[in-house]
RNA sequence: GGAACGGUGGCAGAGCGGACAAAUGCAGCCGCCUUGAAAGCGGCCGGCUCACAAGGCCCGGGGGUUCGAAUCCCUCCCGUUCCGCCA
């Protein structure tokens, strides 16, 4: 959630920043959501000196009865019912307006960072580092669909996830499940020199949702388990964001680092059919996040420390990459600055989106209502929070099988997977 | 799922219609004392809104009763214990 002191203050530096998302609409809301915020600061201030008002008699009243003065009391509570009866109707109206400017501010999205490239779309992100077009160079052996090649190691049974659990689900099997699961602890093993692993819950609330900024606006992407009020997580984000919701902590604890494997639910309601082939889309699948709370100073660098740990993590196995900022018209809803990391699949012949780190400042936060105290000062300050998936594993399963496939049809396992393999260091088709 | 008891400030824990933003203890901060520290003494010591004013709001959430609610009523949520079920 933007600040809404900041729209009081200098709504101008807003409109500008949200201007450079390029959706007109944006600035529509923005207008009402000042108009409505002027309108609650009237009620409030009405409705607090009615308030100041019935206290205050209510107070005599108390003493006139303690006096036995009981024909005071009486007058007195006549006038403080009455004020009663107004201070009840600004009150509904002032719940109608909060309710209206709150729902406004839910949707509205971050403002990006200064830093962020202006842009309209996803043509627009720049290449910040590796190749701008695709590398010509690959054997034919290599330009294999991942889904001919699993299917030929009889690594991968969609059909059986089809009818376990119907269209876009996937399963994998023997050496490919195995390559699953070394993903994840591959990507744990490494960032454990600076995150506290987590396992955190799958289902979380309508609020835990509602912090990192999918709910309200995008609760047909999500699974709803309504009977129970409950949402499967999207990402890990979710939860390691609101872990601290509510809370406030010591700037000498931050950066806070966090890191979790879980599994991640996505309806893909917009995209259904795109893209489903092989591991590249699906409705469940398992992700290595890593998550940061920080004061604003020290967000930057520890956005880099995000991107520079999911890049050693692509790069330690070997796979080609390029690394993209995102500009200002294709950012997400709660972002303010954001990258990308894509690896190249040569048998799909194209880059695959497997990393996304994002600096969120303090939109999150304030949805989360996670402060942190600086030494010395009385006030609270809204963190930053930031994140990045340090491995998505089923596009990075993907590139693996696509990139390291040998002419004997065969795909040599990366070195640093091998561990997790049962020692494991190539998968043969089967017979 | 059933029953009982609970949910108050960083923690522990009183208060159970009026002078309560809320005793007390611990923790924390400042000062005195001390070579330094401890002890002792004095003071401060929740958050939000707001102009770190006034005023207002917050005692799990929401609603109600009342001139007035932490305190009474309704409801939901959460916790603990026992029972049931269960990996």
């Amino acid at each position: 959630m933007i600040d809404v002191r900041l729209l009081r203050h200098d709504p101008e530096s807003v409109r500008v920043a949200l201007a450079r998302r390029g959706k007109p609409e944006l600035l529509q809301q923005l207008d009402a959501a000042i108009a409505l915020d002027e309108q609650l600061r009237q009620i409030t201030s009405e409705r607090d000196g009615i308030r100041a008002r019935v206290n205050e008699l209510s107070k005599q009243v108390g003493q006139a009865r303690r006096d036995g003065d009981n024909a005071a009391a009486e007058l007195l509570q006549a006038e403080s019912r009455t004020l009663g009866d107004g201070e009840k109707n600004l009150a509904e109206r002032f719940d109608a307006v909060q309710a209206q400017l709150r729902e406004i501010m839910l949707r509205l999205p971050n403002t990006p960072s200064a830093e962020a490239p202006d842009g309209a779309s996803d043509h627009d992100n720049p290449v910040i580092k590796g190749p701008e077009q695709m590398p010509a160079s690959f054997p034919d052996h290599r330009r294999v669909a991942h889904w001919d090649i699993a299917a030929e190691l009889g690594v991968l049974d969609n059909e059986r996830a089809v009818k376990l659990s119907g269209a876009m689900f996937t399963m994998q099997r023997g050496p490919g499940a195995q390559l699953s699961r070394a993903l994840c602890q591959y990507a744990l093993d490494k960032n454990a020199d600076a995150f506290e692993e987590i396992r955190p819950p799958s289902l979380v609330t309508t609020a835990t949702l509602t912090a990192t900024g999918q709910l309200p606006k995008f609760a047909e992407d999500a699974y709803a388990i309504e009977r129970d009020d409950l949402w499967c997580i999207p990402t890990a984000e979710a939860p390691l964001t609101s872990m601290y919701a509510g809370e406030i902590l010591d700037e000498s604890q931050l950066p806070l680092r966090l890191m979790a494997y879980s599994p991640c639910y996505r309806r893909e309601a917009g995209s259904a059919g795109r893209d489903t082939r092989g591991m590249l889309r699906s409705h469940e699948f398992d992700k290595v996040e890593i998550f940061a709370l920080s004061t604003p100073e020290q967000a930057p660098s520890t956005l880099i420390e995000l991107r520079d740990r999911a890049e050693a993590l692509i790069g330690g196995l070997g796979l080609p990459y390029r690394i993209i900022e995102i500009c200002t018209g294709d950012m997400g809803q709660s972002h303010h600055r954001s990258f990308d990391i894509e690896v190249y699949a040569p048998g799909c012949d194209t880059w695959l989106e497997v990393s996304s780190v994002s600096w969120f400042s303090d939109y999150q936060g304030r949805r989360a209502d996670i402060r942190y105290r600086r030494a010395g000062e009385k006030g609270t300050h809204i963190a930053n929070t930031l994140n990045g998936s340090a491995l998505a594993v089923p596009r990075v399963w993907a590139a693996i099988m696509e990139n390291f496939r040998e002419p004997d049809g065969s795909v040599i396992v990366p070195e640093v997977l091998r561990p997790y393999m049962r020692g494991l260091d190539r998968i043969s088709p089967k017979g």
